[in-house]
DNA sequence: CGCTACACCCAGCTCATGCC
DNA sequence: GGCATGAGCTGGGTGTAGCG
């Protein structure tokens, strides 16, 4: 898009130009998405500048993504549009979406609402659809980009902004309550919390002289909220709330956003902030005396802390699938039962007596796993699962120093919570009922591999203590000794890392129906259909099962297929072969990226990683075929990395332009081209067959293979292949 | 860069204990 | 003795660090 200097622009007095079509790129989720007003709007112009109604745009755009309103009980969004009145156009925020929902619209031939929030700007540009009768000569072109916010962080960084102005004293409470300013704060008014955070931050600054030293008990910090539950403020309506319980803020609830994955999901990390109802009333009990031990997790039945191990379980309710943390014994009852342990056998024997510490094991063994289990400290991982909320009280490192779990045998109440940074963490309110839910489907950073959930963190603001920071911390930690007590037992009888990896991958019906049927090459497509979780497979059957792959600790001697060493050499062109490449772990990706051979080629020829470090899925093996991607396994670590960074901020359009001819009404799935590289196109997943089809999908009928032809026929391809030959036999020639 | 050693998680399993 | 309960154990799965 060109982007003329505004500045260099002939002047023209400003006018209201009617019935203009706005056109709309927004980014969401990450993807550049396009939207057009339905009808002509009005727009307040000056020279090749427009200034249009942001309700106006927002209503086209939720049209055409209905997901940002649908998910509203949940999420909020930070709106950020492109300001042509700058030269360089920055992308400047205009708040939260509620908040700009909620203002009343705004009169734009009024200059003096331009440099609102309820205003945007655009550029000016013909439209190409102009040949089009009836079709306006003119659009406004428009950029926005939504950013996602939980609700549960608005509540934690209010709270920090509170614990911060307690600490510099440099905000009034007039200006913290303008810069909260929004819908949400209006519900924790009506609530009484308003007043208690008042109340609460008046009380730290009278207790001490000189609050800029001062460690604010993470205790403490809670204390206002204690005695009142506290809902999460709606943006846009309501959460459902179960009025017995009232809403504890936080558990260990799944975050996308916060799962930047620079801390480990080790139970003391996950703490329960606010509380209220019978959580309280346990949390009571347990400050008595009636806790053994603590290590953050809490049973999403029965709610103690207390456990010989937990254990997941998934379970499903309205809201759809979601994983839940069970202690030991709800956790057996739930799998043998399949129902949740009654609340009668909660912190009992079966005769009602409450357990004593010294009947917890009726072995006489030594606790040694409890043990290591209650000393856990947090390991730096970069890929772990989602994090539960990390909110800011704490604002010095001298606060985290001071309560190490190590060093503080005192049981830890509900209350405390996980000193963090300044800067709350984004935390989906999928249920503000539940405890220890993580919401399988709605995360995107489950079982992401450690460079994705890498790239993602770095996408994200930084949130919380640097990973070298972290890792200092960690470094003097003392080691599990079960682990090395385990290995030294293990380790003569393990395979390597890579052959148990291979064994994974390859289940032995996999393998045997690789190796069984001449029509499958054993080449990576196979992992395209495998189910993912090895970790379900039973003790029994992993023994006993038949055809397992052979193990030996030469991981290229037990799987010959995996991780080319070199540069594969050019295969023959094989017209009907598409690979399908869904990585493993996300078996459901928004869409697929596709890649004509050209760029499929030249991006992989360009990529400086070596092919070993390409995960199997991803591996370059077949040059010759359209080859498709999951979105986060392209932009992640395939080699189109570069590329796709590079494109994925471009608006994919519907196919209209280029060798790329629109897919027929008749194909079941939506097929957008990059205008700009029409052998970048993206399949959505409305076709379903996409990702239930195997790679010897052979059908000539099959939009994959329609699209293959597609970009075999272009130019693009034909060049490209050729290129590929030319390479393939300069390579072998040098090899020689 | 590839491999190995180490560490940790967790689902499934084992078995001690107590009740009926 | 059978059954229920629940703590502890086992070992596969997987990530990371370090070494050659």
């Amino acid at each position: 898009m060109s982007t003329p200097n505004p500045m260099h622009s002939r002047r023209a007095a400003p006018t209201m130009r009617p019935k203009i079509k706005l056109k709309l790129l927004y980014e969401l989720n990450g993807s550049s998405c396009l939207a057009r007003t339905q009808f002509p709007v009005d727009v307040f112009a000056a020279n090749d500048i427009a200034f249009a109604n942001f309700k106006q745009c927002f209503s086209a755009i939720n049209s055409a993504s209905p997901e940002i309103l649908a998910s509203a009980s949940e999420t909020d969004y930070a709106v950020y549009v492109a300001d042509c009145t700058e030269a360089d156009e920055p992308m400047v925020g205009r708040g939260l979406l509620s908040q700009l929902l909620a203002r009343p619209e705004v009169d734009i031939s009024d200059t003096s609402t331009l440099l609102t929030g309820g205003v945007v700007s655009g550029r000016i540009t013909s439209s190409l659809l102009s040949f089009i009768p009836g079709h306006a000569q003119e659009t406004v072109e428009i950029r926005l980009r939504f950013v996602t916010i939980h609700k549960a962080s608005q509540i934690a960084s209010l709270m920090s902004m509170f614990l911060y102005s307690s600490i510099q004293q440099s905000l009034s409470d007039e200006q913290v309550s303008q810069i909260c300013d929004g819908r949400w704060i209006s519900d924790l008014q009506e609530q009484g919390i308003w007043e208690q955070l008042l109340e609460f931050k008046n009380s730290v600054l009278a207790e001490d002289d000189n609050p800029t030293r001062r460690i604010i008990s993470p205790k403490k910090a809670l204390s206002p909220f204690q005695s009142s539950p506290i809902t999460v403020a709606p943006a846009l309506s309501a959460p459902s709330v179960n009025p017995d319980e009232g809403i504890r803020l936080v558990g260990k609830i799944s975050d996308p956003q916060s799962s930047s994955g620079l801390l480990s999901s080790s139970p003391s990390r996950h703490q329960t902030i606010i509380r209220s109802g019978r959580a309280q009333e346990i949390d009571k009990a347990k400050e008595q005396g009636q806790v053994e031990k603590e290590n953050g997790n809490e049973c999403y039945n029965c709610r103690t802390l207390h456990a010989s191990s937990w254990r997941k379980c998934t379970t499903h309710d309205d809201d759809g699938v979601f994983t839940i943390i069970l202690c030991n014994p709800c956790g057996l009852w739930f799998v043998n039962k399949k129902e949740h342990r009654p609340r009668k056998y909660w912190g009992k024997m079966r005769d009602g007596r409450p357990i004593p510490p010294s009947k917890r094991g009726p072995r006489k063994k030594s606790d040694k796993t409890t043990l290591v289990k209650a000393e856990k400290k947090p390991v730096l991982k970069l890929h772990d699962k989602p994090l539960g909320i990390q909110t800011s009280i704490d604002l010095t490192n001298d606060a985290r120093k001071s309560t190490p779990s190590s060093q503080n045998p005192t049981p830890v109440s509900s209350h405390t919570m996980a000193p963090t940074p300044m800067g709350s963490t984004p935390v989906p309110s999928h249920h503000t009922q539940g405890l220890n839910r993580t919401h399988v489907q709605e995360n995107p950073h489950l079982n992401k591999r450690p460079f994705q959930a890498l790239t993602q963190s770095l996408q994200q603001p930084p949130e919380f203590e640097s990973s070298q920071t972290l890792a200092s911390r960690t470094a003097s930690l003392p080691v599990s000794d079960r682990g090395a007590k385990r290995h030294k037992t293990d380790v003569a009888s393990r395979p390597s890392c890579d052959a148990v990896h291979s064994a994974a991958i390859y289940k032995p019906t996999q393998f045997q129906a690789a190796t069984s049927s001449p029509a499958v090459t054993p080449t990576m497509e196979s992992t395209a259909t495998m189910p993912s979780s090895p970790g379900t497979q039973t003790r029994s059957n992993r023994a006993s099962a038949p055809g397992s792959p052979p193990r030996t600790n030469s991981a290229s001697s037990s799987t010959p297929f995996l991780q080319p060493k070199a540069l594969p050499p050019l295969p023959p062109i094989t017209p009907q072969k598409v690979r399908l490449t869904p990585s493993k772990k996300d078996k459901t990706p928004d869409f697929l990226v596709g890649l004509s051979p050209s760029r499929w080629l030249s991006a992989y020829l360009g990529s400086s990683r070596s092919p070993s470090q390409f995960s199997s899925h991803t591996s370059p093996v077949d040059h010759n075929t359209v080859n498709f991607f999951s979105e986060s396994d392209l932009f992640t670590e395939s080699p189109f990395r570069g590329l796709y960074q590079g494109v994925r901020s471009e608006p994919f359009t519907q196919s209209t332009a280029g060798s790329m001819p629109p897919p027929s009404a008749d194909d079941d799935y939506n097929m957008n081209v990059l205008p700009s590289s029409p052998s970048i196109f993206r399949m959505y997943k409305d076709n379903s067959d996409l990702f239930s089809s195997s790679s010897q999908s052979t059908e000539a009928t099959s939009p994959i293979n329609k699209l293959q032809q597609i970009a075999r026929n272009s130019p693009d391809a034909h060049k490209s292949l050729e290129e590929s030959e030319e390479i393939g036999n300069t390579n072998k020639t040098n090899k020689a």
